[in-house]
DNA sequence: ATCAAGTAATTTGCATGCAAAATAATTCTG
DNA sequence: CAGAATTATTTTGCATGCAAATTACTTGAT
């Protein structure tokens, strides 16, 4: 029978992966003037919430990458936007700590944040609600159980 | 005051970042054995339910870049699931069809889709529709309106 | 104390995603 | 009917994402 044939509209995955993308392309003309990419992005907002954390912790909020990670400090670092530093402690970690001019670019990317929001206009404040604590009981199903 | 903090948290788009890579994650070991990416997978789902159509519509229904399309319909093609071949009425449109193989994989792939939905129990059927039904009005927002 | 494990980061090789430029072929316009 | 504008695909250059291997340090067991 024909039950088994796999629908792409019916796919949860591909609408995370086109809404995913999305996302990364409206934020691109926007970023754009602060001179960052979405991953990049990411990473500044973790560490205004945040500063002065060991790359692991970067990591684990972020959600992105570690080899990719090593990428991006090394260019927000160019960039001058933070500095990278080893402890004194534990050698092997790496704390990461925004610079003035960092620090600084909070202000227009909080701007980015609300005009982002103001372009979502078909979704409810309670819709976005409802989506992000789906969102959160699906993420746990992902990252739980790692497939069989 | 603290009010234009960007919270890591709250933000929609990362959530799809971090669900939509780890999806992908996900199926990386279940589609192993298929020889497919994630993106190849899509490819093929969509030929599945839609054989011998152009690459242009299958770029419509994927929402895949076009210039990774091009890499993986020539992956597919080395794998032997599909084949692409220029329209006689139009030299500029290519054709792409699935082999003998690439509609035998379908049974093998439907059986992957299930364990992936097996592995989402957290998230009810009620949850799942309701989730698409949020995520397509988020998605109107963002192909709509390409920011401004 | 010493050598084997374990940890934190980085590096590597491959597969996209994205924007912009380049190709090739078709249609539109004067 | 010829050149311009348009359309379908591919190519190019850069930035991840992912898994696996590697490096540099630390900790643990004996």
């Amino acid at each position: 029978m024909n039950a088994n044939v796999v629908k792409l509209n019916n796919q949860l995955c591909h609408r995370f992966y086109t809404v995913s993308n999305a996302f990364t392309r409206a934020y691109r003309p926007m970023l754009k003037r602060l001179d960052l990419t979405y991953p990049q992005y990411i990473v500044m907002m973790a560490l205004w919430e945040n500063d002065d954390i060991a790359i692991s912790q970067l990591l684990e909020v972020t959600h992105i990458d570690g080899g990719a990670m090593s990428l991006i400090l090394k260019k927000l670092t160019t960039k001058g936007y933070l500095a990278v530093s080893a402890s004194e402690q534990d050698k092997r970690v790496k704390y990461v700590r925004l610079t003035k001019e960092g620090r600084h670019i909070q202000t227009e990317a909080a701007e980015i944040a609300d005009a982002m929001r103001c372009n979502i206009k078909n979704l409810t404040a309670d819709d976005a609600k409802q989506l992000m604590v789906l969102i959160d009981k699906l993420s746990d199903d992902l990252t739980l159980e790692i497939c069989g």
